[in-house]
Parts: structure tokens; sequence; C-alpha cells
DNA sequence: TTGAAAGCGCTAACAT
DNA sequence: ATGTTAGCGCTTTCAA
């Protein structure tokens, strides 16, 4: 069996409390440091932190639901955010709720179950009451990527309708009039706001909007290729187009091969997400990618603040992070 | 505060013991459950997994170490056990050590302290020591993708020796002689075995190994851009080639593209996992699957066994599953 | 079937 | 600085 600190204890003749204090940290007069040092080394002490955190009554672990752990985006955060919290001592209970909104508030009961002291999720409802449950019981929940009306607590957004604006304006610049775009489905929030985007800048270009040049997709690499398809298809003087996530613009770029167009000499391209896949292009895509690196350090930082006594108090915060625009070849 | 079993027994004035028994799916008398849950209703009750995980010495979690989590084949077979182990009741605690095995060791540590019940690791390192202290403390280990000399546990692998093999084969088959690979690094093992099958499969054909025609990748997009760039170069008449893994077919796809190379007319092509991306490339890529499911589904399977009593003493299993093929256009 | 009591390994008051 | 003690919420003998 694994010692404990009696066992510690009992070895050094010490007490229990001397020895605990020693293990957070506290003052232990240097002789019976190095008395206790070595009782841990031979018996090959480790505490327990499941007695530890029934006593303090904190697990020292995250929950954090997420619509798809297949999903390079949610990937990138999850694997910063693990990390970071990982270096502050706490664990992350990940559960993917395969965007099921049952399964979501599944995974909310079970993680509420385990006692995790924090709540991390990107939520596929559009609904969030299950998420009270975190929030009587005085512990943090932070959103991520979706603000759920209702809801009292911390959330880091991106601005997706100002990237999507910003993106078409680059096209409407550059001369364009006829610009397509592959928007996502309409269940899916940040997908219409970035539908909104698209609309805003033609709008504020005095181009009125024509339904022909807004495919839907799934946001699968199939459903981009489809949708390409029909695209242009439909607008067979289209000559630009904008792709709203990573998955469809894999697909749009690989039916654009198909159909043998030109980027961007016959069709002006930017799409979503993937710095990687943009740079291996050809020719390189101009891209909307968002701040996954900041938007997990926002998310553990608040995270983190919220766990200390200190921050509990504090008004809750909604950060909106802006993308960034990665100039390609494939605008002209 | 939350309600504990304390405050149903006094509300119920039944035992502890009782309300325990109820719990645990233990024999009630009828009415005495009725009042029992009525109390559990009123007073919001939920099961304090950290205290029974204290008393029980069972946490009912396993941990998850593995190289990357942003990779799509580490991503499919996580998502999937979770999935399962969390139908069983086991939360599931991922460690993303970056292919870095000094912090695969901190990993082992990490979760070890925070008594998880078993282990579940595609390991980075060759060495695997640490993971000793598992199997002493009699907690199972199960092992994907890559066995460790010394280590007595459970193994899930893949054939990828056998993998690459094939793939080969079926270029030599349709009458290619010079057959280019784009292999993945050396330190890492499953990229030797697929290199190995390269080998194994020119050397049956009885064709002499031409080192010109194998450049090796770093599993990126852009390492299989480059590598299938310096192919090319080093071998003007090669007429056939195999990609060993995902992100380097992609890389590898993107290159041929902007080399003008046409597939299958110039250059068949094998390429490895992603059935998505394989279909939706043009033509249809051929390509070499891992079965991730299956993986997952074999590595959750011995865990719970092991978990179970009865399983714990049974000797130890290794499982290799073989590969599928997916045929597409890109071969002729 | 049910209840009383002990104890899992730790922390935190309190006393020294 | 250190020891004593109680108790976190649960399960599990043991008796009844």
């Amino acid at each position: 069996m694994a010692a404990t600190i009696k066992d510690i204890a009992k070895k050094t003749g010490l007490g229990l409390a001397t020895i605990s204090s020693y293990l957070n940290g506290g003052n232990v007069r240097e002789q019976n440091r190095i008395k206790i040092e070595e009782a841990i080394e031979e018996l090959h002490f480790e505490v327990n932190e499941v007695a530890r955190g029934l006593k303090t009554n904190k697990t020292k672990m995250i929950g954090i639901i997420i619509p798809e752990l297949n999903n390079i985006f949610c990937a990138e955060i999850i694997t910063e955010v693990e990390d970071q919290l990982r270096s502050h001592g706490y664990a992350t209970l990940i559960c993917d709720c395969r965007t099921d909104e049952r399964r979501e508030e599944e995974a909310v009961e079970f993680l509420f179950h385990r006692r995790v002291d924090g709540l991390i999720i990107m939520p596929s409802g559009k609904q969030g009451k299950y998420l009270n449950k975190f929030i009587r019981a005085g512990k943090p929940v932070v959103l991520i990527d979706r603000k759920i009306k209702g809801i009292e607590c911390d959330c880091v957004l991106v601005d997706n309708e100002g990237a999507a604006r910003d993106a078409v304006e680059r096209l409407l610049g550059a001369g364009h009039r006829e610009v397509g775009m592959i928007a996502g489905p309409e269940e899916i929030y940040t997908a219409e706001e970035r539908y909104h985007g698209y609309c805003k800048a033609m709008e504020n270009a005095g181009i009125p909007l024509d339904e022909n040049l807004v495919v839907r997709g799934d946001y699968t690499i199939e459903g981009g290729a489809a949708a390409m398809k029909e695209l242009v298809r439909r607008n067979p003087d289209m000559s630009a187009v904008f792709v709203s996530n990573y998955e469809m613009t894999m697909g749009a770029i690989i039916e654009v091969n198909e159909l043998g167009i030109e980027i961007p000499g016959q069709l002006s391209f930017i799409g979503f997400d993937n710095v990687e896949f943009a740079k291996a292009s050809i020719p390189k895509l101009s891209i909307v990618t968002q701040p996954t690196e900041e938007i997990a350090g926002r998310v553990t930082e608040l995270m983190l603040r919220r766990l200390e006594k200190a921050g509990a108090e504090e008004e809750k915060e909604t950060v909106k992070l802006k993308t960034s625009f990665v100039e390609g070849k494939s605008v002209v």
C-alpha cells in the first residue's frame, strides 16, 4: 500500500500537522525538514490528492466541454488550455459532446458530480440553464466562442462578424462586385455571425444582396467542395469568394482544382483558419485566422483568476478578440 | 452547501448504511426507497465522487497521455475512448505532452498523484521506466501504437510495416518500378516500421533499394510538400509514390498540384489516413487507413477488463490491428 | 433489511 | 514551530 502522512509522522516522530505544513510550504525547522524528506524518499510517499480534495473541497480539476475534439479549432484551444492549467496544478477533464445538446447536458452533470472546481465550455446548445448549477455552487464558468443569454459568467469570444466583414471588404476593395460566400449551418451561432458580416460588407458597398451568391455548407471538407461547385454553377460571373471555416476552405480548394479554376486569375479567394494549410496551398491562400492561442490564454487567465478568492467576486467579463488576416497570393 | 447522505439520513430517519446501500444498488425496502428518493429530490443531493473515491480507493478516472492532441490520428482515437469510458462512468484526464519525453514523464507523475485508476498512453519516449510505477501499484496500463520493451502491459498496435508493404506492393503490382516514398522522422517508431514495409516490398520484388527514392519529411503539411518537391527533383522518372502519414499526404498533394503533375496519369499516388480528405481530393486518393475506431474500442475494452478484478490477473495482451486500404482513382 | 461506528488520507483549528 | 484533535462525505464491517 502507498505510504500516507501517518507513516511519515510515525517514521519521523513528528505530528501530522507538521508533515502537512511541510507539504503545503509552511515553516518547518531545518532539521525536521530533512527528516521528513528522508522519510518521504524512503517510503515513496506521494500526496493523495483525492483525500486532499475531500478535505479542502477543491479537486484541482477543471471540466472542459467541447462540441468536437476532432476539429482543429477546438483541438488547438484545448491543447493550449490543458497545458496552461496543468502547469498551475489543475487537471483537465475533457468531454466531447459531439455537438449534441443532450450529451452536453449530461457532460455538465457528469463533471458536476466529479466536483470539478470550474467549467470551461464551448456550448453547442443555445440554452444553458444547466450551467446555473455551477454558478449557484459558486464555481466559475467560462464560455468560449459563444455567449448564452441569462448565464452570468465570463466569455471569450471572437469578432466573427467583423472578421467576415473585413474579409469581404478586402475582396470588394480589390474591385470585385460578384462576391460569393460559403456559409456555415444556420444553427451554428458563429456561422450566422460570419454570414452577417458578409451581408454588412455588401450592404455598405451598396451592393444588393443576391442570395444566389451564398451557399451554405455543413462545415465539412466535402460540404465545402459541394458548396463551391454549386456556387460556381449558379454564378458564372462570380469573381471572388469567401469561405467561412477551415474544413470547407479545404473542400473548396479541392473543388476549385477539380473545376480547373485558376486562383487568383479567375477567382479571388479568402479562406478561414489553419495557417499551415494556407501556407502549403498553391498559391498561398489569404485567410482569416482566429487567435486560438490568445483565446486559450484569456480563458485560462479568467479561470485561474476566478478560482482565487480575490477574483471570484469581480464582475464577469466578456472578452472579444480580433481575428487576424494572413495575406497570401489568392486575392487580386 | 451541497447535501450529503447525512442530510438524507436525517430527513428520512434512516441510517447512513441504508442510504449508501440504496445509492449502490443494494436492497432497500420499497417504502424506504421512496422516502430516500423524495429526500434526494428535495435536497438536490448528488453523490460526492471524491469522498467515494477516497473510501474505495478508486477514482473512476483514467489518465490518457498522447503526443499531440492536435493530430487527427490521436484526436480520433481519444474522442472515441473518452466517449466509451464516460459511458462506463469513467472520467478521462487527458495530458498532451507535445511529443516531449520529459513532459511525458511529468504527466505520468501528475496522473499518478491524482490516483487515476488506469493509464492509457501513446508513448513518445522509447523508455518507459516511469510506467512501472503504475504497474507496481497494480494499476492497468494500456499502450497505444507502440510497444515498449520491458514494460508488462497491454498494447494495441497497428501493423504499420504490413500496411506500407501492402501499399507499395499495389504500386508494384500496377507495373511501377520507380516507386518513391515520403517517410517520417527516424525517431518515430511507427514511421520506421512504415519505412521497413517499403523496403521489404521493394526487396521482395527484386528491386534494389535506391535511396534517392526515399525522402524523409517531418510529418507536417509543409514537410510533405517539401519532400514531394525534392523527390520529383531527384527522380524525374519516378512513376509512383507512397506517402506515409496524413499531414504529409496533404502537403504532397498540394505540391503535386503546384508542379502541375497529373495524378494518376503522370504519377500514381497512395496516401495515408483521413478518408475525408481522400474522398474530397481530385481524383479521389487511394489511401491506407488506420482503424482508429477499432483501436479505440480495443483500448477501452482492455482497460475496462483490467479494471474489473477478474481481468486483472490475466496475461497481458498485445493486439495488432490490420489497416485498411481505401481504393481511389489515384493509382493506375 | 437496517443501524452504529470506524476509518479512508488529508487539512485546519486550536492548544502548546 | 509542532502536536492533538476533529471532521470532510462516503463505504463497509459488524450486529441487531
